[in-house]
DNA sequence: CTGTTAGCGCATTCAG
DNA sequence: CTGAATGCGCTAACAG
């Protein structure tokens, strides 16, 4: 019990009963049991979050996601456990998994904006979605603001002069897609552009190589060889880093024959593009922490949060 | 008791108990707690490995090193905790955090290969390092073969004819500078190549951007734009995305201008090269996998195991 | 086959 | 200020 006291209240300990205790702690290298401090259930010992990631092996670039909520959560004291899953719906295993730690809340993490139905199983405890959205109402999500975010870029980019744009879109089918081409809209109505004047490409599938060379190609010989757009709308870096490779091979000038914009602003890569490529951020670090601080603040807010993405303005415009 | 038993010896209990329990369990979707299966010491709940993560913000790529030791534990029954650290040495809070899991084994894992100290603290449990090693000997850890991935790679570069290989090294201080060094030399003194015929460039620092193109449009200059170098040899895939377009601006071909070869296989990047990227893969999942392995089967093979790293053909030689 | 006892490590409560 | 009793959820060991 002096031991317990040495460590939680120091203060009500004589000061050499103190000592000695902290001597024995420290030759014995002696640390509490978290087990055995959570089984008591007296929250002494802080909270848990237990984390469902999902696609962490195919994009890992939303890691930063799951390291702001640990940092988050830590700095107010809650511990933080990540479960990941590689597919959907979650196996029962998985649920139990989960619920054999005693979470005090959820966390469900996608790396990929998606939507997914979540199991009445977790809807037990607090439960918040990030980078994700529920098939049912009143589950609280925090995803990026993608209409305000493609708003700003191609706003910033038609205040630059650019007059003629290309979009390679994301599938039509994606999360992203409807948001994206409402900033769109919004951003080339303010400009008095018609959006029926300019030119979109939806790609077919998330692999964006062999498409957006086709489009690209077939733009470009259409024109022979001297592009009509002036800047190009990439639904993401990796489309962005395909139409790079061969605008430049085309021998074409970036920006100066034509603009470029991503959407994501990969980390460690968007650096990388010959020049550095101007891109949208998604909002990764503040989804988690935003997610992980509506579960430590018992926030009672069961609808979806746009998180902001700011514009990273780089060489390619 | 007889909850207990139908969890985990459930032909130990009468059927039709059996049946009842399970359905009360059920009804009350019961799940029993880790913590307190944990805190009997009985391991009938499975054993848990304890995770240190390092620089998983910088290098993401390497999180499939995390997912495998998830994997490979889970496969054997036991948990994985994961604990990402943003430096080192570890602060004592963040090992006490690690101890009070009371962890029955502990990965250390570097995304980036790294040697470091290991705290005394540690190694009073079993302890594996994963894509590191330590400063002290008597530890086991799991690293690439550098040596002979480069070794392999060249060599089948050779072997397709390329003969003037320019190189842009890691930085001269990296752990694997001198692995690579020695693997180039063994497949050039192959094929009768004298090492000191080739070019060379050590990077200076881990980012690639400026000098890698400075260089190049050294020797390109040198030689009026028609490159001297028939293969580009790259530290690894950042220096060699900085490379390709670098080139392809310059109206270079690749492969049958220049071939380029990269290090690392970075997951989701490589494959969008233009043309895709042949490389050298980082074998994270193997690491991840056998260093778990080691855990859980108790090995004594205190010494550095050296995991091969493929050769990735595709299409830029 | 099922139930009882006991104890894992900790912290709340109450006694000294 | 310190200690003893108690119980958290679970299961090994033993009793019925």
């Amino acid at each position: 019990m002096t031991v317990s006291r040495a460590i939680n209240t120091p203060e009500k300990l004589n000061p050499e009963t103190l000592t000695k205790v902290r001597q024995a702690i420290e030759s014995l290298s002696y640390v509490p049991s978290l087990s055995a401090r959570k089984i008591r259930g007296g929250h002494s010992s802080g909270k848990t979050i237990g984390v469902f990631a999902l696609d962490t092996a195919t994009t890992p670039f939303a890691v930063e996601m799951l390291l702001s909520v640990e940092r988050t959560a830590r700095e107010h004291g809650w511990n933080v456990f990540i479960l990941n899953v590689f597919e959907i719906p979650l196996t029962p295993q998985t649920i139990e998994l989960m619920l054999s730690h005693r979470p005090d809340g959820i966390v469900f993490s996608a790396m990929q904006l998606r939507e997914l139905e979540i199991p009445p199983a977790l809807r037990s405890k607090p439960l918040v979605l990030s980078n994700c959205m529920s098939t049912e109402p009143g589950v609280a999500c925090y995803v990026p603001d993608d209409e305000d975010g493609q708003y700003q870029a191609v706003r910033q980019a038609l205040q630059r002069g650019y007059r003629r744009p290309l979009c390679i879109n994301l599938p039509r089918h994606s999360l992203a897609w409807k948001l994206r081409q409402q900033g769109l809209s919004r951003a080339l109505a303010e400009a008095g552009i018609t959006p029926e004047s300019v030119r979109q490409y939806d790609l077919s599938t998330d692999d964006a190589y062999g498409e957006t060379i086709a489009e690209l190609e077939r733009q470009l010989r259409e024109s022979h060889g001297k592009p009509v757009f002036d800047l190009l709308v990439c639904g993401n870096d990796r489309i962005a880093l395909v139409a790079y490779q061969y605008l430049l091979s085309r021998g074409l000038r970036i920006p100066a024959d034509v603009a470029v914009l991503g959407y994501d602003n990969m980390v460690g890569i968007a650096e990388l593009f010959y020049p550095p490529l101007s891109t949208v951020q998604l909002p990764y670090y503040e989804l988690g922490r935003r997610a992980t601080q509506h579960l430590i603040e018992e926030r009672d807010e069961p609808f979806t949060h746009w998180v902001p993405c700011p514009v990273v303005d780089r060489q390619s415009w």
